[in-house]
DNA sequence: GAGTGGAGTCGACACCCTGTCGAGCGCGTG
DNA sequence: CACGCGCTCGACAGGGTGTCGACTCCACTC
């Protein structure tokens, strides 16, 4: 077998193939077909049948660009989180130079970016309890996010503007955990949900109380 | 919302039958083994024969007692928001003699409740995402507790001890949100999670904080 | 320009789980 | 003692999943 690499971007290694060409236009209908139907209905109500169809191959074949239904969320979810990695950038290093301002800037851009694609983020949602690999995945995402809140938390104590307090990383878990569920709610938009225009300040807030004990720190 | 009570347990309405006599064994036997596999495997892979199995019928019989798998932990959860409601009792409503104990009261009831099934509050996080009933079940008695705490805050307010900011019923909303999260996080053990002997201190911080800006209201 | 091999495709099958239907059992009451 | 009702289950139909083997198409070799 001849050794091939993927001529656009190695679209990650969830699709079976490592391949190059024809097939990948299969690949990504499977794809673009799970996100469109996703907006219509819940993940359990799609089934396999139904994306085989949308991108215009039988149910076998399916199982030829994807081992399981899940493994398509999971390639969707990559990409979701991706995303919001680059977004978020690295407003967290220049905090000091005015940190409500940083802080807001990366809750509105997670905000954002969940925002964008909250048929895929909720799909996740709900699959995550039956499925051990989401749950993984979103586990080592969050720990990103956990520990880069962590160590700005540190660095803000450090420098006295913000007081001791709650181990950094409780704290850090706490907030980006609030923040989820916020969001799901929001989102979803059953129970008790926070409306989607004053939500990245509703949080913010939160943040800012227990991180600085004030929202206005500098 | 009718709460329906029977004569011994109010089982509520659930499982269906109103009656009183023999049948009711099995109904609790079927609840019994419910909560037991659930402690070994999730809610996913315990299937309705299982259930029936071990309560000593046939998978038929199993429909004469509940309509459906997901109402045997509708019903499960029914008894443990009932549980955790009754042991919060009336708290918040003592707030002003010792805000701190009485909020780490707060927090420290339902985490010991839920931690006391936590088999069961997992699976509901695991079939929210699938099953409407469990959302609609779960959002509702979400909101009376979100509702509690609004009311609790602004009481707060008016006395003083704390200051003005976000809407209460938005700070709620964020409070429970993130006590939920962090709870499955801490008893499923997936992802970043607080120690379960931290957590009760580490909620209540962030409570404090962002209804009082301060950890020692008084 | 026949031969080879791998990518890509699908019909058909076995399997598992769900929900229902209809026939049956035992027992208390009129 | 027969009638009804609480209770029980065998058997079936239906829908979804995953797999296997055969088939096509094409690029490339000799």
């Amino acid at each position: 077998m001849t050794t091939v690499r993927t001529s656009t971007g190695a679209v990650s290694g969830r699709g079976r193939r490592a391949g190059r060409s024809a097939g990948d236009d299969r690949e990504l209908a499977i794809l673009a077909t799970a996100e469109r139907l996703l907006e219509q209905r819940a993940f359990a109500e799609i089934s396999i049948d139904d994306l085989a169809r949308g991108a215009g191959i039988s149910r076998p074949t399916f199982y030829f660009y994807f081992p399981a239904k899940d493994a398509v969320l999971l390639t969707l979810l990559d990409r979701v989180t991706e995303e919001a990695d680059s977004a978020a950038g690295d407003v967290l290093v220049h905090l000091a130079e005015d940190p409500r301002a940083r802080w807001r800037e990366l809750i509105g851009r997670f905000h954002a970016t969940f925002g964008g694609h909250r048929a895929v983020v909720l799909a996740c949602a709900e699959v995550r309890g039956t499925n051990a690999e989401v749950r993984r995945l979103w586990a080592t995402v969050l720990e990103r996010w956990v520990q880069a809140v962590e160590a700005a938390v540190e660095a803000e104590r450090r420098r006295g503007a913000a007081p001791p307090g709650l181990p950094a990383r409780d704290l850090a878990i706490a907030l980006n955990s609030m923040n989820e569920r916020v969001w799901y709610a929001t989102f979803a938009g059953d129970g008790p949900a926070v409306a989607e225009r004053d939500v990245v300040d509703v949080l913010l807030d939160v943040w800012l109380t227990a991180i600085y004990r004030t929202t206005t720190p500098t």
